[in-house]
DNA sequence: CGGCATACTGACCGCTTGGTCATTTTGAGG
DNA sequence: CCTCAAAATGACCAAGCGGTCAGTATGCCG
């Protein structure tokens, strides 16, 4: 995975890969047929082992909206600055068209995961008087972007200007919270 | 541009570049020193290009907060979703790392410009008392998240499953004007 | 210890491709 | 129409790399 990241999908070299497994580059042949299979299968594996925690999250607990939604969306930053889930993040923006199928899995363990429980999150929150219905609930995506924003811009321009994580992330729940503007 | 875009850095093919430039391979080095010089000035030349639009950007007509922010947000959203900008944007993301200094220019006209803007219209909004202060003004970047987060969500889903924009604008828009939550 | 199957190795092969350069084409000026 | 310099060409070369396989190491069992 670390080698695809680094040299993307034709960059990456089997020798070296071999060599920083500490094996053969004839052994990869025991175990995959060819380089795009070994490929696939370190990206399925760390798509898998996403919906693994994701799938963890689903169990929160009782509290008002607020303190469900700082729980979620602090778990969905932790997961993002793990450099290996944003390793198989960067890869698939650069190389997610050549696996339909793998884009498809790490759709549902992602963005349609996250969307479901923020819906959960917002219904009952609207049922319980502490969220205001509108278009927000319709489209809890705009509540989960910034966590995609930080990583992006983490990847990116994290060796240029880095962002203050717990300045962001202040400044995230105080806009899903209160907006900022006076109307 | 295209082909780099199509396969990477490394993937992408120096006959196949000629052949869709319409010249021989051999030409290309009357040029460039190397295929590398090449990546960069292609690069380097659409990084330009955004640093052009987004210059136009800085001249907002008056008006209320509400509406410059909405008018900022919408010229974010068509940059993002021109091709070539996406597509300058998704090679920025997979190997940025072999080019610090092309990346400091693209923050510079991205985020810092973008930035920059965002906080003149907090602060002015701030001193007419459309805008509460708080951490949103500190980090402006929060407002401009969703704008990343579409961009890359319709790079990566847009064949499994694309949002709608219109929708997807309106909720931005409304998040950050009230906030989702009733205190 | 010996026999044997399984796991592993790395030199090797053939193909691809970045880069070169002797040769050809172009077109401006006389 | 000729000359000649600048521009363009594409066959060619060498290097690197995905993939193979004959040979070697390992370790279990009788």
């Amino acid at each position: 995975m670390t080698e695809f990241q680094e040299y993307g999908f034709h960059g990456a070299n089997l020798s070296r890969i071999a060599q920083r497994a500490g094996i053969a580059k004839g052994t990869i042949y025991l175990y995959y047929d060819s380089k795009e299979a070994l490929f696939l299968a370190a990206v399925g594996k760390h798509v898998v082992s996403i919906m693994g925690e994701s799938e963890a999250q689903v169990d929160v607990p009782g509290g008002t909206t607020k303190e469900l939604l700082i729980h979620f969306l602090r778990g969905m930053y932790n997961r993002f600055v793990d450099s290996e889930a944003q390793a198989v993040f960067r890869i698939l923006i650069a190389e997610g068209d050549r696996m339909p199928e793998v884009m498809r899995d790490y759709h549902a363990m992602t963005v349609q995961r996250g969307t479901t429980l923020l819906s959960k999150i917002l219904e009952r929150g609207v049922a319980r008087g502490e969220v205001r219905p509108g278009s927000v609930v319709r489209m809890p995506h705009v509540l989960m972007a910034p966590t995609v924003f930080f990583a992006v811009h983490d990847m990116m321009f994290k060796n240029v200007k880095p962002v203050d994580f717990d300045s962001f992330f202040e400044a995230h729940i105080d806009m899903l919270m209160n907006g900022c503007l006076i109307d």
